[in-house]
RNA sequence: GGGGCGGUAGCUCAGUCCGGUUAGAGCAGGGGGCUUUUAACCCUCGUGUCGCGGGUUCGAAUCCUGCCCGCCCCA
């Protein structure tokens, strides 16, 4: 990789900076307060939507009673002498203050030319509105928090370069509302997430993230080293493996809520960590995991709905141009119906011109394939991203599904479904196999397809079969995509909007 | 991996087809003015390895070529 020259000389930005590193000096101790406290003796400040709630219907040209303090970004400074306009932005909006030289000593007063783009500040003063009708705070005592020594993004347009919003998310953060909004909706479907399932007396678990063995899919780990022990260890790809022993081990009703890492490339919607729930549930099935499902669903669309300013109880989303219903109950369609109808042909896994079927549909074919994983890959070639409203996939073929139980009324099948919403698989779900010789022998049937050249298959983790051995209890298990849920309910076009800080080559600094 | 588009000031963008003097604008910044502004306004001042390297040319941001980075579409 070319480092580029060393391009800094006397440019726009380095006289800004030298603008800001004058005023840090004549500021001196003042630039950076302690606390707010500290520096007008107020411990909290007010959020400026309070103030919004409670005066929004002022009329123009009045004053409350109330003195409040406000503290936060100035982002705006409409400066006439005498009187000036700053615009502060605080973690619930933008709210504009006031000050004249009628309310503020000449002291402060003055001080306000230090007041640059960027500071954060604190101001007490009086609630009311302008001649035009703005609500605003009217300075009385204002302190700077914390001077800022580098320029805005532009006022107007804000920071539009993608990949500078995504490098200095920031900055992207200051200037636009949409990421701020996009990461409470994270947030709030990882709190649905845990309310549903601490009511249902599920316990969290923090597996091990490093691993000698990253079983439990079929993915490219990363690899590091420990130093202490001299060996090579894995990033985990899934949570699987270790949730299943804590059910052996008697967590009857156990999830975990992190970060799988998986070694492949970066696009609109792949990012080498990526959050994932899986939960397991001793006792159930995989229909006990989808009404689960359906649950989480619900949970989350109604915890996003405020945030993206809809009604929480209204569970038809907006989509790509149109609308998903996605209040429960689900479809439920069985994969090789599915495949069936999509390729007109009568789909069972006994029939020998699978092969064939797939080539007339232009999906091409590897030879060690059998006929389970052609069947899948016509589902996913040619089904799986026509369906929109919410389905459940069911009975995948045993050859694709390592870890699930044989279907209880086919042998050929498994008790495995994959929910599918706008075209993307949210949620994978097992009847989870709990019969260790059948285990060891798929694990080793993936060592198998591994020798013949096939990339993706799951390692064989020794441990974890013996834990089988040991007895788990028959259980329900589902894994959910939380990056990929983010994007249905807030209608993305891409992943790496949602990522607060996606995976990047590393800047070139100057 | 293939195709398309883009990378010019800290930020947002012109200029590239059709090569031509010192490469422009707005925001941000410096100086001055203004007591009700709303992207405030008015006057004024400066600022760039035009992504990186090579080539063509009297002359390259502009044409050719290789590479790097990003976005979109396809596999």
């Amino acid at each position: 990789m070319t480092e580029p020259a060393d391009t800094s000389g006397p440019s726009r930005e380095e006289e800004v900076l030298r603008a800001r590193r004058a005023s840090l000096e004549r500021l001196g101790d003042r630039a950076f307060a302690l606390t707010l406290n500290d520096a007008l003796g107020v411990d909290e400040p007010v959020a400026t939507a309070v103030l919004r709630e409670r005066y929004g219907d002022l009329p123009a040209d009045h004053r409350a009673e109330e003195a409040v303090t406000v503290a936060g970004r100035v982002v705006l400074k409409r400066d006439m002498g005498k009187l000036k306009f700053l615009t502060l932005r605080d973690g619930s909006g933008d709210l504009q203050l006031v000050c004249n030289r009628a309310e503020l000593a000449p002291e402060p007063f003055a001080l306000l030319d230090e007041v640059d783009l960027g500071d954060i500040v604190a101001v007490t003063g009086s609630v009311g509105t302008t001649r035009r009708g703005e609500l605003s705070v009217f300075v009385a005592r204002w302190a700077m928090l914390t001077k800022s020594l580098r320029p805005l993004p532009e006022k107007w347009h804000g920071l539009k370069d993608p990949d500078l919003q995504q490098r200095r998310r920031y900055l992207h953060l200051i200037a636009d509302e949409t990421p701020r909004r996009l990461f409470a909706a994270r947030a709030a479907i990882l709190r649905a997430a845990r309310e549903v399932l601490h009511e249902r007396r599920f316990i969290e678990s923090e597996g091990p993230i490093l691993q000698t063995v990253a079983g439990g899919a079929n993915a490219r780990p990363f690899t590091t080293f420990h130093d202490a022990l001299g060996i090579e260890m894995k990033l985990r790809v899934s949570l699987e493996l270790y949730l299943k022993r804590l059910l052996v081990g008697g967590i009857e009703r156990v999830y975990e809520l992190g970060r799988n890492f998986r070694n492949e490339g970066i696009d609109r919607d792949h990012n080498p960590e990526f959050s994932m729930l899986e939960a397991y549930q001793a006792y159930g099935d995989y229909t006990t995991m989808m009404e689960l499902s359906e649950a989480l669903i619900r949970e989350s669309v109604r915890a996003v709905g405020p945030i993206m300013g809809r009604d929480p109880e209204d569970l038809t989303i907006p989509w790509r141009g149109r609308g998903i219903d996605l209040a429960p109950p689900f479809r439920r369609l069985a994969m090789l119906d599915a495949v069936s109808t999509a390729t007109g042909e009568e789909i069972t896994l006994e029939r020998t011109d699978l092969p064939s079927i797939a080539a007339r549909h232009d999906v091409p074919v590897d030879e060690v394939w059998g006929p389970g994983k052609i069947v899948v890959e016509l589902f996913e070639k040619l089904v799986e991203g026509t369906i929109v409203e919410p389905t459940f996939v069911c009975d995948f073929p045993r050859e694709v599904s390592p870890l699930a139980r044989p279907h209880r009324n086919d042998p050929g099948l498994t008790e495995h479904f994959d929910l599918i919403i706008g075209g993307v698989e949210l949620v994978t779900a097992f009847s989870e196999l709990t019969d260790p010789l059948e285990q060891r022998a798929k694990l080793e049937l993936q060592q198998q397809l591994r020798a013949a050249g096939v990339e993706e298959t799951h390692p064989l983790d020794e441990d974890f079969l013996r834990a089988l051995e040991h007895g788990m209890p028959p259980a329900g298990g589902l894994g959910l995509g939380i990056d990929r849920l983010l994007m249905v309910l807030t209608d993305a076009a891409s992943l790496r909007d949602l990522i607060m800080f996606p995976a990047h080559r590393p800047e070139a600094l100057d």
